[in-house]
RNA sequence: GGCGACGUACCCAAGUGGUUAAGGGGGAGGUCUGCAAAACCUCUAUUCACCGGUUCGAAUCCGGUCGUCGCCUCCA
């Protein structure tokens, strides 16, 4: 069994076969830096994270590539709004993304490149396309691409460009273009807006070129991966394809992943419908990241996921029943024989889960995999079937299944000192069967988000799942 | 108007032609326990939005209907 990924231009699951035997190179749409992120952002970064994940774990070297829109519209707008430089603006937004991506545990992207600082490349590739004959300039020093130049144009939104519905959202005013559906590779110079000095003339980039120019930049021509939202299909996805492939004259991007929406109240979570929420909310309310990291991705990427107060709470208690049987491993103590049938299951579990995850990741069908292993250890550590060894064994194989995920609780050396100081007292009180000390720091140690359960194998702990610090 | 996605129990959610429709949550009952928590056991969908059709056999394939959502020029 091998990997197998729906790809959007083509709209079927294909076989995932790399452009390099071993190396993956993917990109993924990162955010434009007016304003910190919402959860709904999050789920494609998540998303990408998990494919990121998924390939390194399945044995393949992996290049990703992150763009940060650093100069755009709405950029220039707030900046200006809030009287302050464009370069604070998103350097302080940039910073906050990154922490973002930090604790919902996104691996670092190998690369995340500003726009600001590639602006020689963009220009570049917009002279190959002028001198093709794919771009054209217009009275005020933009240039647009010319959609009638490139046939392929719709392929991956699978839009016909004569039925588009042109005209209703397009800005009147809008440059002059020849065709409405023609879209801005560099926008003139305007008074008060940031512009650059280049060969082309002066001006700033379009939106769409900056990951065109980016991706191929860091990852060459032809690349293996390109992710983001749904939203990002059309035009963003359908214009980089266009105005990369007749630039080079090479196939972009092998293989498209869009992940569906987030909806609050039965809409897409968006800054635009006003329904939106950030992570520093969800953490407000007394969820950790891995919760919140948890909820983005236990659903197939491709169905939209609705997001409600029971989203959380159904992601705490899941990611709460992996804490605890991996607590319950960790603790647990028998000094015998061990059980034959435990590698056979630890086995079957890391089957189920690989082959769940290469069917276009689904997560939901490889996580019931994993519930069911923990249920069944469970059981075994209930009857005490199991040997110490066998217990290493079987928590270490759940951790190496997180190496995915990316959800189960940290080992305890992040524990603060008070609480590690308690843990022991308590241990001490138990000892001593002084109930009521053992119970005043069983209080106690929740407040420093540390959930204590006694067992015949003595105290144990893990880490409280609603408690925002996790 | 065009294109696309989705509709499975009280909730979330797998399953896409063939034994009893995964898994988690919640609920009910039980076991264990200084208390608590956790865990374990039993129960909780004769049925897959609806209507037809194909087939020995359909949640799964085909046709239609209804409902929800998204995209159709700068939104993850």
């Amino acid at each position: 069994m091998t990997l197998r990924l729906f790809n959007t231009l083509g709209r079927s699951i294909e076989k995932f076969e790399p452009i390099e035997r071993r190396r993956v190179r993917m990109y993924t749409c990162g955010p434009t830096v007016y304003g910190p992120a919402h959860v709904g952002n999050f789920r494609s970064f998540v998303f990408a994270d998990l494919v990121r994940r998924y390939l390194e774990w399945s044995g393949y070297d992996v290049t990703w590539v992150m763009n940060i829109t650093d100069v755009d519209d709405r950029i220039i707008r707030i900046a200006k709004e809030q009287g302050i430089s464009i370069e604070e603006l998103t350097e302080r937004h940039a910073d906050g993304f990154r922490e973002d991506l930090r604790r919902l545990r996104v691996t670092p992207p190998d690369r995340m490149p500003r726009a600001t600082e590639h602006i020689p490349d963009m220009v570049a590739l917009i002279e190959t396309l002028l001198d093709r004959g794919h771009a054209y300039r217009t009275e005020d020093g933009s240039i647009f691409f010319r959609i009638q130049s490139w046939p392929a144009y719709g392929r991956l939104a699978s839009l016909e460009p004569e039925q588009m519905r042109v005209g209703e959202r397009v800005e009147a005013d809008d440059y002059g273009k020849d065709d409405v559906r023609d879209f801005a590779l560099w926008k003139a110079a305007k008074a008060g807006e940031p512009s650059w000095t280049t060969a082309i003339g002066e001006g700033r980039p379009g939106w769409h070129i900056e990951c065109s120019a980016m991706s191929m930049r860091y990852l060459g021509h032809s690349f293996d991966l390109h992710t983001g939202g749904v939203d990002l299909i059309f035009p963003h996805h359908e214009d980089e394809i266009a105005q990369s492939e007749a630039a080079t004259g090479e196939r972009f991007v092998r293989t498209w992943l869009h992940c569906a929406h987030l909806q609050l109240g039965g809409q897409k979570m968006a800054r635009r419908e006003g329904n939106i929420e950030r992570p520093a909310d969800v953490y407000q309310r007394g969820y950790t990241p891995r919760v919140l990291r948890y909820a983005l991705m236990r659903t197939h990427y491709r169905a939209p996921l609705e997001y409600t107060d029971e989203t959380l709470v159904h992601a705490a208690r899941e990611v709460e029943r992996i804490d605890t049987a991996l607590a319950a491993l960790d603790a647990y103590r028998n000094e015998a024989a061990g059980d034959p049938s435990v590698p056979a299951l630890l086995e079957g579990c890391r089957e189920r889960f690989k082959s769940g995850l290469d069917d276009d990741l689904n997560v939901s069908d490889a996580l019931a995999g994993v519930f069911e292993l923990v249920r069944e250890l469970n059981r075994r550590v209930s009857d005490r079937s199991l040997s110490t060894t066998d217990a290493r064994a079987a928590a270490a194989s759940i951790r190496e299944l997180d190496r995915v995920l990316a959800v189960a609780q940290e080992d305890e050396s992040a524990l603060p000192e008070p609480a590690t100081r308690l843990l022991e007292e308590r241990v001490a009180a138990r000892a001593a069967r002084d109930w009521a000390t053992s119970d005043r720091l069983r209080d106690e140690l929740l407040g420093y988000g540390v959930v204590v359960e006694d067992t015949r194998d003595g105290q144990r702990w893990r880490r409280a799942v609603e408690v925002a610090g996790g």
